[in-house]
DNA sequence: TCTTCATTATTCATATATGAATAAAATATT
DNA sequence: AATATTTTATTCATATATGAATAATGAAGA
């Protein structure tokens, strides 16, 4: 699903570099989906896995939710098919018992490995094929962009 | 959640760039979506009714499908939760018994209209906070990013 | 014509996301 | 200490997406 600008032939240049800036972005989540999904992983599920990996140490649901910039119920979700795939494991933490620790397991920390090198090369590609284009104008361009009030 | 590139930190100037350019992207349907809103409509919702505008007829589900790009079951919700929203009619297509038409109502018509009154206040003010910057060479980027085989 | 094949939409299972309502536990207030 | 509030995760309802399996209909070929 074209989730925007349902395209309707604008003549404004802006529109249509839009339209393409969201084509763009769809298009890189496709290949980072592909990348992944041979060592088993989901963009989220590799996002995650990461996260907890970065911090070295098991990570509450609520933090994980934090670090991955959405809702609690999400993580509960996530972290239920992590543990289905033997990624995860869950802990009570004993110093809060409200709290729940999502800890990750040698398989799951394979897989992130895994996962993590084929990104790279993703990357490492992208690089390659971006070389010698003027990166600074694009980089500005998005920075308006990404100033979250205008 | 940060759909893409769990931001491990990467120093390659372009890693930056594709992290910032789906976050971008996701500010922009962020915006998108909010426009709409009082609208009564979501980002698919106003595609799917655009599209019907745009066609000037009724048009069958899978012909929905093939303009929003995407899977058939997923046109089967969509018109399901616009027909109860009662922005869209379903008709059988008499010539094809198979076939079943999305004919758009006067509400979804008049939802429409001013959803994309509402979208293309969004394009002009954004059209306007990038004057005076280089549009080019973020065209060339995007343009090398969209060439699907990379 | 009758059987086979293709096409259409729907249903089902699943993944991902949100937000409201709930339950359990910790903290604060009286 | 007893009550009230806050914080934690989960459950539920819902929206959006995919893909596999199914049912109904149309088209092609024997």
């Amino acid at each position: 699903m074209n989730k925007i600008f349902p395209n309707i032939g604008s003549e404004r240049e802006t529109d249509r570099l839009m339209f393409s800036l969201v084509h763009a972005a769809s298009e890189l989540e496709k290949r980072y989906e592909a990348a992944l999904f041979p060592e088993g992983l989901t963009g989220p599920k590799f996002a995650a896995l990461s996260k907890l990996v970065l911090a070295g140490r098991p990570l509450s649901l609520g933090e994980l939710a934090g670090e991955l910039t959405c809702v609690r119920s999400n993580i509960t979700q996530l972290v239920d098919r992590l543990e289905a795939d033997g990624y995860v494991v869950r802990l009570v933490d004993e110093t809060d018992r409200r709290t729940v620790l999502a800890s990750i397991t040698e398989l799951g920390l394979a897989h992130q490995k895994a996962g993590a090198k084929r990104v790279e090369e993703l990357l490492e590609a992208l690089s390659e094929s971006l070389k010698g284009i003027d990166l600074d104008a694009f980089g500005k361009v998005l920075s308006v962009i990404n100033l979250t009030g205008t």
